[in-house]
RNA sequence: GCACCCGUAGCUCAGUGGAUUAGAGCACUGGUCUUCGGAACCAGGUGUCGUAGGUUCGAAUCCUACCGGGUGCACCA
């Protein structure tokens, strides 16, 4: 259709141009052009002139069913039920492929995301930023893309040794055989105590800090020496493994998969080695006994990547992990999903890289989100153990899912806290009001999860006699028309929330077509009536986008709630 | 101090160059239907779109300044 306005506007004025059309409001049509207005002033005429012009022109092919001008100079068009059909055509016949884009069509994508320390607790942002990672990855992938998600972490690092300072304190030593005493569904929480009070000491007691500096040194020792033997290293082994065991399990829960941890004992060796070498080259300069990278001639600051112990910071391990994402996949894209906290961290890690692999940076794309907020807008903080959990959040959503159900959904409760993270844009603090976000009414996710069943149901109705039901229509009442106008706009929604990597669109628009099917829903008898194979498509292809669009956001889809 | 993010209805948020009326949900009030699954549908909004200028045929949307909130800025991650 744009193409063919193009042309019309070519043949009337002589001029280029690009069209952009837009979804009008309901009543003004299916599809809406300005291109009158911005030809305006390029052509010194008013524009209601020009889109009479071209208006009659669009009639006088009488390929749409009504074609107006509106307002200052608006052309709304509203197509041919055929057109419509033929897109219902499409949707029965791509199901859940229906409207893909092909923007990362042949092209390796890695998208690195979650993030989790070992030795430290999954918080309510982790909750968050997998959720959100989970979904950009889906978009990617449905758009074309070869996805690989991978997770980094620290299994090496300060907060290692704080952990490991309280962990020997409280088994009395270097006794790896002690831990045989910690329950197994306590580990978690245990080392969670041993985090903050291993923190607390750090900051309060100077013999402690100083200890656990030695201890943070160890840890980096043991894994040069490739040490699994030493009593200290039977420890830190025990208790790495029960932090991975710990994350896989939750990630189980909440369906996320990832291909590959790169804890940063991996990355460590591969980012001090390429600093130092950077370091000879120029890029990075010896300073009060570190090396850092001076930002302030790119407009950044200046950060450390090696510290006065020889040890590297988190800058040199990102320096590490991004060599290794490109050496293990030669992406064409990384995707990097964290907070907006390390905004300005992060462009001054990448302008170092700059600096020796240009390609690498150049293809890095750092997708940041604000912090989960307790309603209040009390920050959460790990440091000081007054924070939300992830599973406390998981498990108020279910507590609340089964006082309202009476029995546990737990595919409901995902629904519930995955749209709830999902349906804001991305970039600002989210509030979590636990009693709101679990709300099984309005705009949730339970509530698309239960337009969903409802529409499966007809379709489960009719599983025995689905030959029957293969007629097609070329007209349509205001409520039929209304849900197939809806499901046409799909593939739109889905390449904007690719081109902007913004998976609430998605939220948004599966609301609106929920509704819109309600509302048909409400209004129009399926199975007995005369329309009912009309109907029938109609819900058939609803559940083909509804299922498409939730599967992207990775929220179950259950056919009975 | 500098940088970045945010400021839209009582609350939580969409909308980020387009129009008659700036939209949803929650909450609140009333209503529909002898359920193809009622977790439904319908009706009910006097909002300085943070403030003030500017650009534009047209600004919640772009620019500038300011106000308010958040975050980051040298050996934590």
């Amino acid at each position: 259709m744009d193409t063919k306005i193009v042309a019309v506007v070519k043949e009337l004025f002589d001029v280029e141009t690009d069209i952009k059309l837009t979804r009008p409001d309901a009543q003004f049509g299916d599809y809406a052009t300005n291109v009158a207005l911005q030809l305006a002033g390029q052509l010194g005429r008013k524009p209601r002139e020009i889109a009479d012009e071209i208006a009659a022109k669009l009639r006088a092919t009488s390929d749409y069913a009504d074609v107006q001008v509106a307002g200052p100079g608006f052309i709304n068009i509203t197509v041919n039920d055929q057109v419509l059909t033929a897109e219902l055509n499409k949707i029965l016949e791509h199901g859940l492929d229906y409207g893909k884009p092909t923007t990362y069509a042949d092209k390796v994508v890695v998208t690195e995301y979650s993030d989790p320390n070992p030795f430290k607790v999954l918080h309510a942002g982790h909750l968050y930023t997998s959720i959100i990672g989970d979904a950009i990855s889906n978009l990617i992938q449905a758009a074309g893309g070869e996805v690989h998600r991978v997770n980094f972490g620290g299994d090496v690092g300060l907060h290692v040794g704080k952990t490991m300072y309280a962990i020997l304190q409280r088994i009395g030593g270097e006794h790896p055989e002690k831990l045989a005493e910690i329950e197994q569904d306590k580990r978690s929480e245990w080392m969670a105590e041993c985090y903050v009070e291993g923190t607390n000491l750090y900051e309060s007691d100077e013999q402690a800090k100083a200890e656990i500096i030695v201890l943070n040194k160890r840890v980096y020792q043991l894994h040069t020496d490739n040490d699994h033997d030493t009593p200290f290293a039977q420890i830190y082994w025990t208790c790495r493994t029960w932090s991975y065991d710990y994350f896989d399990a939750f990630y189980d829960r909440i369906g996320s998969k990832f291909e590959k941890y790169y804890p940063e004992s991996q990355t460590a060796p591969l980012g001090l080695a390429t600093v130092k070498e950077q370091l000879e080259k120029g890029v990075y300069k010896q300073s009060d006994g570190a090396v850092i990278f001076e930002g302030e001639p790119y407009g950044l600051h200046t950060r450390v990547f090696i510290n006065r112990e020889g040890l590297p910071t988190y800058e040199a391990k990102d320096v590490g992990l991004s060599i290794k994402k490109w050496d293990d996949y030669q992406f064409d894209e990384s995707v990097i999903i964290t907070g907006n906290d390390i905004i300005e961290y992060m462009k001054v890690v990448l302008k170092s890289i700059e600096q020796f692999k240009p390609e690498l940076s150049s293809r890095t794309t750092h997708v940041t989100h604000g912090n989960v907020k307790l309603a209040g807008g009390v920050k959460m903080s790990s440091r000081k153990g007054n924070f939300l959990r992830a599973v406390d959040v998981l498990d108020v959503a279910a507590d609340e899912n089964e006082k309202a159900q009476g029995n546990r959904n737990d595919e409901a409760v995902l629904g519930a806290v995955k749209y709830a993270f999902l349906k804001n844009r991305i970039g600002a603090d989210i509030i979590y009001e636990p009693k709101e976000s679990v709300s099984l009414q309005g705009n949730s996710g339970p509530y698309l999860q239960y337009a969903f069943a409802r529409a499966a149901s007809i379709n489960r109705k009719l599983v025995g006699n689905a030959s029957e039901h293969t007629s097609h229509s070329d007209s349509y009442d205001a409520f039929e028309r209304a849900l197939l106008r809806k499901l046409t706009e799909y593939p739109e929604v889905l390449q904007v929330a690719v081109n902007e990597l913004a998976p609430h669109h998605i939220c948004t628009y599966l609301y609106e077509l929920a509704q819109t099917f309600n509302r048909f829903y409400e209004n129009s008898h399926v199975i007995g009536d005369e329309r009912e194979n009309v109907r029938v498509q109609l819900v058939m292809g609803y559940v083909a986008v509804l299922r498409g669009g939730l599967t992207i956001l990775n929220i179950p889809t259950p056919d009975q709630m």
